[in-house]
DNA sequence: GTCTATATAGTGATAGAC
DNA sequence: GTCTATCACTATATAGAC
């Protein structure tokens, strides 16, 4: 399973070097910044070198994608089943290190491989929060679907991660006041005070 | 005021051709599509013709986000004052049309130009809809900011475009579902059957 | 207004030496 | 596992003929 995709080991050190290149590339300058050349520039290798880890720039930002996800999940998980799901959603889609995936969203509109894999992630991830809420659910809780309380949750918080990035800030704050408020008559008026890291 | 960005008359067909050939490349391929050889083959002309009448591909992506803006603008208008504005928010932003604005979104977060343009536009757009809602405020709506309520009912909207657009589906139904049913309740139960066109 | 021809630089990817 | 050298191709952009 190891032998026509890619060359070395999995653990190889340049090759953890290179996929962490490859993330602060992206997440600095955007994922078009990232090519053989320049990724070989920033981790001191040759240009060769990355061709040899990663037969093709798609099998980089796969490896990349995959580490990544089967990371986050784990640590989606944990917030899901410490505090009340929807809340802990809120904050996890507002953390500014999800920009990576604001990233790859756009990355996966110009190559279909990645395109292919992250959704399939989106669609995973997505499934585990709204079971996470189904399965706390309380008599706090709305009666609306859990479904679309993740989806509209999860949105407006990455959309108001993608307009910041873009120096779009109107309406923001009244938008996160507005979000807040309805998670605390939610979950009763715990503290809400967000802390992202 | 025509003289050094851009040479040939604003209402030259052939100009107008390559702002149509440009935004059907956008929608069809992604913005990554759009070069300079391409769109030139697209539009059965030259390669030089374009950087003519474009002296760069920014000037080409500013003026097809410049007609659309305008053109747009009118429309949100429009539907704004003919019926609840919410709910012309709703309609118009689940438009599969806008799928435009998302590739220029995109496209933002690598050229500084079409950055700051395409924020502009999008604060300008924002403010109007604020306005709107808060012109019409009727008994019925409830007691938020309106600009929240701009932001969540737009930003619902453009992801679940963004995301159908990637093949994730998952929530959407529910979403969509509870979204109309409380612009049905904040506006009464008039039709909300919506028909995009 | 439209073209050909070209300059300069970049790209992903490969072969093969070490 | 890492390198140099190179292939074939694309990019934006310019100069100047018609």
């Amino acid at each position: 399973m190891t032998a026509d995709r890619r060359r070395g080991s999995e653990s190889s050190p340049t090759r953890q070097l290179l996929l962490d290149e490859t993330e602060r590339l992206m997440l600095e300058e955007g994922y078009a910044a990232v090519g053989v050349r320049r990724l070989a520039r920033e981790a001191g290798v040759a240009p060769a070198l990355v061709l040899y880890y990663f037969k093709t720039l798609d099998d980089l930002f796969l490896a990349v994608l995959k580490r990544r996800a089967d990371g986050e999940f784990e640590r989606q998980q944990r917030l899901l089943d410490s505090k009340p799901p929807l809340q802990a959603l809120w904050e996890l889609s507002r953390d500014p290190g999800l920009a990576l995936i604001t990233e790859f969203m756009a990355l996966a509109n110009h190559r279909e491989a990645v395109r292919v894999a992250f959704a399939a992630d989106a669609e995973r991830y997505r499934k585990a929060q709204v079971e996470a809420i189904m399965r706390k659910a309380e008599s706090g809780l709305p009666d609306v679907s859990p479904a679309a309380l993740v989806v509209a949750t999860t949105g407006i918080a990455r959309i108001l991660g993608m307009e910041s990035a873009l120096g779009i800030t109107g309406g923001h704050e009244e938008t996160v006041a507005l979000i807040e408020d309805l998670l605390k008559r939610f979950y009763g008026s715990s503290s809400l005070a967000v802390d992202h890291d």
